[in-house]
DNA sequence: TTGACTATTGCAACTTAATTGCAATAAAGG
DNA sequence: CCTTTATTGCAATTAAGTTGCAATAGTCAA
């Protein structure tokens, strides 16, 4: 299931994430590819290409999928590395912010994983 | 727009909050009450009762939405007092855990609110 | 380079969560 | 009890994401 072929297609959604450093929803990715490929296509690298590790997703406030190069750390190493994904209300990108969020020790709980949504202003909006 | 008329079926539904302390999905609200009342009823009644802030609503890792009571502390109090919410892996159930994350300082950049999902098991799981 | 194997794609149809318009109904206050 | 208008039900619609299948195109071995 997770054998990748370097298709045109792929390589297109590949250069994409290159160009664009930033955490990309899916819908966008499908309509900025609207020419060049089908949407299940769109949906289907997406998930090829997080299975192999080369991006991982996340789930935005709104409820949509959205995807980001790299592994997915915060369910492979331990759930305190996890990184927090933001998303800038001003001019709507969405990125993948380089620090850790420790979370306390909780009482007869045990957690797995942990995913952390930010909201605010990114650097170039704080203006 | 956040006049809240004791209806039955407003009634009804805080009714279920009271009875089960969880975060619940709107799909599960919306099945549960399916002989009660319409589906559309169901999600205009969580709106208003969030505008009222007598509930507070986030996206689960599916996309889907869930409400628990209490009002949206994480908006309307400093994000580092943002409480996550939690899901069990095991039986399913969802719930807010009392304890408060602490968002790191990150440079050049503004957070305004922060949403944090752990997946994990619950005490009563944890076995 | 060629051929075969099978991963990948496009298309159309489908599923599911959530939204909208509107006429009918029922709280709340006087 | 009556009036006002928030609320509800219903049907139709939007939008994200999924599925089945036949056709196409990478990849690798010969």
């Amino acid at each position: 299931m997770s054998i990748i072929r370097k298709t045109k297609t792929v390589k297109l959604v590949l250069q994409e994430f290159d160009k664009i450093n930033k955490a990309i929803s899916v819908i966008d990715l499908v309509e900025k590819f609207s020419k060049k490929m089908d949407k299940t296509t769109v949906y289907r690298i997406l998930d090829r290409l997080e299975d192999s590790g080369e991006l991982h997703s996340f789930v935005d406030q709104e409820g949509l999928k959205r995807y980001a190069r790299g592994g997915v750390n915060s369910k492979i190493d331990n759930v305190l590395k996890s990184h927090p994904h933001f998303l800038c209300e001003d001019c709507g990108t969405s990125s993948c912010l380089p620090v850790s969020i420790q979370i306390p020790d909780i009482p007869n709980y045990s957690i797995k994983s942990a995913e952390h949504f930010l909201v605010g202003r990114c650097e170039n909006c704080i203006s």
